[in-house]
DNA sequence: CCTAGGTATGGCATCGTTGTCATACAGTGG
DNA sequence: CCACTGTATGACAACGATGCCATACCTAGG
């Protein structure tokens, strides 16, 4: 018998079986009494809650998740990590999710759709009791419903109708932002925008539009611009359209990349901001309240939208036959320095 | 017999018994065929793959892992995801734990004692294949280490010697900005710091120490000051220590939330930088590339230091017993607008 | 005294996989 | 013709937890 063993450090991880014994009871009852369910006398259930810590015996959640064929943790899948926005967002989701008593796996999917669906197949695999997701195609969504995961998109919509969403009204706060530079007395406004494709950017162009509509400004479609992704392109594109000779008075970035590609144009080009250009931005990033001006930007709380996103899937894993429905979060606009009426001409 | 079920969503997510099923063989073939290991014939494999994607059947990683006894995902705990830095790591992390084929729990203590060790009991519970942690007490590691779970200290160390770690070489980064500092001509240099007791402020504050012995610049505790940890605080030390009659030529902001405390301060006074003081900052922010004059920062590579910390933990879970190591990455100065010779006397 | 109901406990099947083992049928070499 | 080896398959027991069921005791009420 040389099966001693240092007491610190066992040399296996201790199961209910263990305690069981060491509590000299069967595993039944010593289920019963660390679950709280069912009867057990109390004298028992000291003996084997003393043991559980004793020992230092933590419930293997798989083997209770697969036996209870119900799952405690949530699958996130964003876009990038490193952006501010959608680590705010998965931020939000993880206080929900640990307040809530769920794990959370985060994976993120660098903008792949490959990645993306592979994300939704670890997800499966894990038996996720459901996710949340900042879409890149409706092929997610679709998977996983399939699969019978409660899904809630968050950020855009690619399924709409068919799962739960969480969004800001993009188009209406889009609308007041274009509202307030032509207040200031602009009528050239450009907008840079990376895509119209996802709800996201769609919305954003549909306010932008509307307000000029609605103040009788004659549409000029060159003054809407397709700037690409990163801060390079739209540094390019914003010089562009800037050294035009019908230059915008204004620029409205549709996102917080795209302001920074325009500010730091406008310091290649020896711009003042206010005076020779107006800038604003749809989604507002720390820098802009440090340089001066600041940048008056849109706010979108992404943490009360992973929040919300979160408690969103929590109803619906309580109740999966409900309607799907659409959240939508205000967003705030921030005045800041960076608008003023143009200079006259 | 009225079990007629739409054939696109299944009543119950397809098993291996399913499939098994469905292509008339044992689960036994049929886990054979599509893990690959043993014998099965090439009509019977074929069978059985069409079967399971055909019912859409993705194997239960929960029931693996339970049988294998082994697991494929890594906890990861940080102090705050909404930090730049955090969300960087978590980002590094990912990338390669997707890469290895690891899926990622993250948690977010919020720099809470009570929520790190309870995530660290959520990891136990699911069985983590090693966690990565940026520690806030021994407590985690010990405790995750008598569990025999494998544990890698990133950004700091608690554990030193006890767990791997992968850090950056504070003393010396901070000396050689020091060293910076004084080349330029500064005598009077201020540290503005968080905290002397982890291993990063300690590190950090011994770099300084130690470039101003070098250069013969008598120690002046005074100038070494503890400005909390939020900005609005940094800002009101700032002012306190900027309005002294002999105030510093230069500041030394030991992290990034300190130096845009110090920032504030100075254009709270009116100070023109780099004439009137120069700034230097541990830790870059995308602000301090934006600003004019831009801010001189230590860089940290926080991807790095996540992929990094990756490979620390799969390299120690392929070797439990291996001796605990401390990768050191280097930490790079960026030179910018905000430090200048000071201002002739 | 007998039964009913509350209390307390243990046995056992089960969740979805994997791997060991036993079995069976080739074909090959002695 | 008899081992023997290689191929192919299915039964079955785990992994760790839970929950149904049977069993057993005790007390109270008829």
């Amino acid at each position: 018998m040389e099966e001693t063993f240092p007491r610190s450090t066992p040399p296996r991880r201790a199961t209910l079986k263990d305690v069981a014994r060491a509590a000299g009871v069967s595993q039944s009852t010593t289920s019963r009494a660390l679950s709280g369910e069912g009867y057990v006398a109390a004298a028992a259930r000291d003996r084997i809650v003393a043991a559980a810590d004793e020992l230092g015996y933590v419930p293997h959640a798989m083997a209770r998740s697969l036996r209870k064929q119900v799952s405690r943790s949530v699958g996130v899948l964003v876009s990038d990590l490193r952006n501010t926005f959608y680590a705010d967002l998965a931020a939000g989701i993880a206080g929900r999710a640990r307040s809530r008593g769920y794990t959370m796996m985060l994976v993120d999917d660098q903008g792949l759709l490959d990645q993306e669906l592979h994300a939704a197949q670890a997800f499966v695999a894990t038996r996720a009791a459901g996710v949340i997701v900042t879409p890149l195609s409706a092929d997610v969504s679709t998977y996983l419903l399939r699969q019978r995961i409660p899904v809630v998109e968050v950020d855009r919509r690619f399924s709409a109708g068919a799962c739960d969403a969480v969004v800001i009204d993009n188009a209406s706060v889009a609308r007041r932002m274009t509202d307030h530079l032509i207040a200031l007395g602009h009528r050239r406004i450009a907008l840079l925008i990376d895509e119209t494709d996802w709800t996201t950017g769609s919305e954003r162009f549909a306010g932008y539009t509307r307000s000029l509509a609605d103040s009788g400004i004659p549409d000029d479609p060159s003054l809407v611009v397709s700037a690409g992704w990163d801060v390079g392109g739209a540094r390019k594109a914003a010089v562009g359209i800037l050294t035009r000779r019908d230059a915008p008075t204004a620029v409205f970035a549709a996102n917080n990349l795209l302001a920074e590609g325009v500010w730091r144009a406008a310091s290649d080009l020896g711009l003042r901001i206010p005076d020779d250009l107006s800038i604003v931005s749809f989604d507002d990033a720390q820098w802009m309240s440090m340089v001066s001006p600041g940048v008056t930007a849109i706010a979108q709380d992404a943490v009360a939208l992973g929040e919300a996103a979160m408690d969103r899937l929590l109803d619906r894993i309580e109740d999966p036959d409900a309607a799907a429905t659409t959240t939508v979060l205000e967003a705030q606009i921030l005045p800041r320095g960076s608008t003023s009426a143009p200079r006259p001409a």
